[in-house]
DNA sequence: CTCCAGGCAATTG
DNA sequence: CAATTGCATGGA
């Protein structure tokens, strides 16, 4: 237990595993598991503990402040707590595809977070043709070897790396982080450069001051971010709900659920926007990016059986 | 060895 | 313009 906690009933059941370990965040730990799992993760410059007893939500962090917010009301924000899933997916939807709402049901604790924009933005940036594992092993190794150090005895973990420490980091320092992939480390570092000058400000991308398509043309114009990326990055960083990335399981689903296929066989920025598009016009503009996000943890888990998170 | 993993960008028609 | 083809790296 850290020193500053608090509990809180919740109006609907949380899917904490669904939701930190659903792929849109990379440093969520199970701590024990017993029959109640404690879930621990550094967010911005503090360790956080996160139970689940019945209707409550227990909450401990090492800080009583978390970027400039009392704690109660950065984890609110940070679960997605005013997200209802009863009006997420579209009555249409439900009356349309009965078999899949009836499927989905199980992940609507899901709740899509509001993670640090610009770890969300690097983090992503690690997440292109290669598998969840070694994504998290990226961002893991970005945190423990250019991220401040934070302990409470017993606990030692990293905080993830400002753009700062990005933005001097040594080239190999960082290839060694990447997946040994040098032109992603090299993206990576241009990115965090240009936050750090300010030339790039994340806080004007979000919602709802930016719109979805500004957030990502602008992110776009960076080398290594293209739109599935950029939408990842609107989604779970920038609190762009209609954000909907499309890879290769979202591929995989759109097909099989709705015969939804792009119009070229690669995927193009052109058939990707319709695709998105498609997708949106069934699961709805408003909050398809969240519909989609269980959709996707739906796919991976009870169809394909993947168990990689 | 081949194929896949939460794609992107340069090149070509 | 739009579409096809290279490319990068580790693991199953």
């Amino acid at each position: 237990m850290l020193p500053f906690s608090l509990s809180f009933p919740l109006n609907a059941p949380l899917h904490l595993e669904a939701t930190l370990f659903c792929g849109q965040a990379f440093r969520w730990e199970i701590l024990s598991s017993s029959s109640i799992p404690v879930y621990q993760a550094v967010i911005y410059d503090a360790i956080v503990q996160l139970k689940q007893q019945g209707q409550m939500l227990h909450i401990s962090s090492t800080s009583e402040f978390i970027n400039n917010q009392p704690l109660d009301k950065f984890m609110k924000n940070y679960l997605g707590l005013g997200d209802l899933i009863n009006g997420v997916f579209p009555i249409s939807f439900q009356q349309q595809y009965p078999d899949i709402y009836a499927g989905a049901s199980a992940y609507f604790g899901l709740r899509l977070l509001r993670q640090s924009p610009f770890e969300t933005l690097i983090s992503f940036m690690c997440a292109q043709g290669i598998g969840v594992r070694l994504i998290r092993r990226q961002v893991a190794l970005l945190s423990k070897r250019l991220g401040k150090i934070i302990t409470f005895f017993p606990i030692t973990n990293y905080e993830f790396p400002d753009a700062g420490a990005l933005a001097e980091a040594d080239l190999e320092a960082l290839k060694a982080c990447t997946n040994n992939n040098s032109i992603r480390a090299k993206n990576i570092r241009a990115v965090a450069r240009a936050v750090a000058s300010g030339a790039l400000s994340l806080d004007d991308l979000c919602a709802p001051q930016c719109s979805l398509s500004d957030a990502r043309e602008t992110l776009m114009r960076y080398n290594g971010i293209g739109g599935k990326i950029a939408d990842c990055v609107c989604l779970f960083g920038l609190g762009h709900l209609n954000a909907f990335p499309i890879d290769t399981h979202v591929r995989q689903y759109l097909d099989a659920w709705f015969g939804l296929r792009p119009s070229t066989t690669s995927l193009t920025e052109r058939s990707y926007d319709q695709l998105a598009e498609q997708a949106r016009a069934i699961l709805g503009e408003r909050y398809a990016g969240l519909a989609g996000q269980i959709l996707f943890h739906y796919w991976r888990k009870d169809v394909r059986r993947m168990t990689a998170f």
